[in-house]
DNA sequence: CGTTATGTAACCGGAACGGTTGCATATGAC
DNA sequence: GTCATATGCAACCGTTCCGGTTACATAACG
């Protein structure tokens, strides 16, 4: 959904004073509710990517330009460091020296996986997202342009 | 704990005939209940990567020789397919061609990103899980060996 | 035949997530 | 000032998922 909303904000432009786009329209877009979008969109604040403005003729804008936004800013900014899979919560038995080095070199292995994904998320800027996105929307006629 | 499982298997090292672990075992090092244990091995077994044996005596044993398991075989065994990053279910409003875009660039991201991270679990047989195990189990003396 | 062990279904409890409502707050137009 | 608009946020509901637990059937060994 991050990425959704982000994508419309890139293809719409408006950066800085402009009028932004409301949660509702985003919603529409997503099929889900303007408070599902907002609070996507909160944390996305939080991490400094959008910048949002209330009242009339309010909305959502980029705060930087979309390329120096990376998926990979999206994925630390909405998951906030959720593991790419969780070690048992209740941990091995202390008393078993195997458990203790299973879960260690589990740790070390899940920190390389993790490292790959957020290396191939940081690979795509929100400016290349857009020109995916234009490809895919007008299939034919960027050969020309 | 598919993982602590067969690390546990390849390190005790019995195949084929042996008498192997029992579930109760397992669950006592991983810290949980037996029938948690089997509903993990039965994903193993499906997949063709233990053996089990009911009855007195019985238990878990490896299927394969350890060094041709990979912890991508586990992953695929265990989480059978479940995407690293889901869809919003209900799908984006299909008259938004903004949103149709999206979701067809991120299914492709997606793909890349679960690429990377089955290769990189791929490397990984349970030989060299094993080696790394009594590795950090023996911290020293492995050197004169 | 009894003991041991897996296989599986059923249910419970808590955590996580999207959906929804309600209300406070801020902004712009009149 | 007042009203319409839009975000911010808390609270709650329903669903889903997962681990934990019990119960029972099945199978193997002595």
């Amino acid at each position: 959904m991050a990425v959704h909303a982000l994508g419309m904000l890139a293809c719409q432009g408006a950066r800085g004073a402009g009028p932004g786009l409301t949660s509702a329209t985003i919603a529409g877009s997503v099929r889900t509710n303007p408070v599902v979008i907002r609070r996507v969109l909160a944390d996305l604040r939080r991490a400094g990517l959008v910048t949002t403005r209330r009242g009339a003729g309010g909305g959502v804008v980029l705060a930087r330009a979309p390329s120096r936004i990376t998926l990979r800013c999206v994925w630390d900014a909405v998951d906030a460091g959720e593991p790419l899979f969780a070690p048992h919560p209740a941990g091995p038995d202390p008393g078993c020296p195997t458990g203790r080095a299973v879960a260690g070199y589990l740790a070390g292995l899940r920190g390389r996986a993790e490292a790959l994904v957020r290396a191939e998320l940081g690979k795509v800027t929100l400016a290349r997202l857009q020109r995916e996105l234009s490809r895919r929307i007008h299939p034919q006629g960027d050969h020309r342009a």
